[in-house]
DNA sequence: CTTGGAGTGTCAACAAGGCTGACATAAACT
DNA sequence: AGTTTATGTCAGCCTTGTTGACACTCCAAG
């Protein structure tokens, strides 16, 4: 039931109304979206003895190669105890190789082994597969505008990082 | 690194690039906003003895109030020991109500106590302010492409589930 | 009226993946 | 020489997901 409530700003000349009900159905949108963002993966790793947090971390390294811990911590969000621990698996199952900083020792640099990038490959085929299917279907517009709110909605810190990823991807 | 891979598509009239480096983009944005979204009512959250799991719980009763067991079971996508885990507390602490069936006495229509939706109130306004700020910075046209292309990645259930919800609160 | 199935609740055990706190080591910095 | 930084690790806890088993009530169909 709608009762009504509703917002109003400007943003250039454009007024926005936006109800309750619209910023709920954005809400609800979100949480089954993301759902179906994440079934691909999860259904592959559901069959090794890894999960979301390793797909997370094997992500990341194949798209920063060379990323050390902490640069990591910070994109993931996570205590170093949880990162470790995936980390841990990852490198003694030889997909993940961590080698010692030049410049400064004390840093571990993180790079993906062939069979480590075998897996991210395997792992993000699935996941572009929706996206791109979303993306065909909704069109280019829509995939603009897509991308414009999430970068809106993100945390400062993580739009810091999203960008410094699309710099070095692009 | 790019590749320089890319897919095409044609939809009505256009004609879509998608190379795999705007797809990791677009991964990347759906990982990070995500964070952002879930942030604000978690940090309420962490105060209270709930989670995450509460929220869901609370917010689509509050959404479809009457819902039976089984119809928050479709929607949530988890067991039933799981949430009957969480619906245990909730109606317990007085926060949700759960009234025997009319018609078939087997099911149970659950139902926020005013307790229950002063809480629903607290963590959605939280989650709207900021996606209400998402909103006005981006712009309508933004919004309409994000909700689109949201839409688009829902597995088919829950695309269902999401459009039952659309009608029955509009 | 009986019987099968549906809707719900619950117990037990387990796993993933968060968390805190504490401590250790090596390397860098001052 | 002393402090800070980067990393690793142990131990223990919490939430939230899972499977499997069982019980109870109630509806519906034979």
């Amino acid at each position: 039931m709608s009762d009504g409530r509703q917002t109003s700003a400007v943003r250039g000349d454009t007024l926005l109304f936006l109800t309750d009900e619209q910023l709920r159905q954005g809400s609800e949108a979100m949480f089954f979206a993301y759902r179906g963002f994440t079934a691909d993966p999860d259904r592959i790793l559901a069959d090794l003895t890894y999960g979301r947090a390793h797909h997370r971390a094997i992500h990341f390294i194949g798209r920063a190669p060379g990323t050390t811990v902490n640069n990591l911590l910070n994109i993931l969000g996570v205590t170093k105890q949880s990162l470790n621990r995936v980390l841990r698996t990852l490198i003694s199952d030889g997909l993940v190789e961590s080698r010692v900083g030049r410049n400064d020792k004390r840093e571990r640099h993180l790079h993906l082994t062939d069979e480590g990038r075998a897996l991210e490959q395997k792992l993000s085929d699935a996941q572009r597969a929706r996206l791109r299917a979303a993306f065909r279907e909704a069109g280019p517009e829509a995939v603009a505008g897509f991308r414009t709110v999430l970068e809106a909605m993100m945390d400062p810190e993580m739009r810091a990082s999203y960008a410094k990823l699309r710099e070095t991807g692009q």
